[in-house]
DNA sequence: TAATAAATGCAACAATGTTGCAAACATACA
DNA sequence: TGTATGTTTGCAACATTGTTGCATTTATTA
């Protein structure tokens, strides 16, 4: 399962991979595998449109605390190639309230969709 | 139903008002206002923790083409309480790729959950 | 090998959201 | 007023995503 996301460089959904895999096993396990593998630091998950979750493989510096890989993904409303962007984003400051995370989505074309 | 917006000056999950509302209209029914409702530019909606969709009123500026209110939200990890942020969102611009809208989500301790 | 722990499959379930169709309601107009 | 047209609603059924309980299989350890 690895595997997959070691060949494509790209976040992957859950329907997609439950799909892919649905010859080899069961959807519960697939869950169950990406739930582990975010607890263990291999991957990341985030909301893609529609509210359905993705995961990504971490870069080196996670564990099962913290992920410390915070960067924007992005999401092609064309093709749906979704991706980790290595970008760094500022979280904006609030007055009066206390941010331990966020989620920054951008959706638009990727490079392959653009005429 | 936009009274409830009114009244509250937070954003409001499909579900609590699915749940608000199940005495006097069938959820079907308030999916199909609240879409109607954003096409008119009278709210906007985003994505909230756990992919679930929650809307908030738009400011002026918003019509039925282009929602110009492009804020983060925040969502409160202990009460729940989810609000626009007004605050700007510096979009980062990313080499190859067009971004055409963003989504940006914090999640953390508002003011009343702060010790 | 026996005992224990971890991972899997399966079925059933729950929650969110959508669709088709018929009934109710509103609007326009001759 | 009555009829035609369009809009909104309710309902039931469905689709999709995700979760849970429990039995079975597989792996690990002593």
């Amino acid at each position: 399962m690895l595997e997959t996301f070691n060949e494509q460089n790209e976040a992957i959904s859950v329907v997609q991979l439950v799909n892919n895999l649905k010859e080899e096993m069961n959807k519960t396990t697939v869950y169950r595998a990406l739930d582990r593998m975010e607890q263990e630091g291999l991957l990341h998950s985030f909301t893609g449109q529609g509210g359905l979750k993705w995961y990504a493989k971490c870069k080196s510096g996670c564990d099962n605390v913290v992920h410390n890989d915070i960067h924007p993904h992005f999401q092609c409303s064309e093709c749906g190639k979704t991706k980790c962007l290595p970008v760094d984003v500022s979280i904006p400051m609030v007055k009066g309230y206390t941010v331990s995370s966020a989620e920054v989505l951008l959706i638009g074309q990727c490079p392959d969709c653009i005429p």
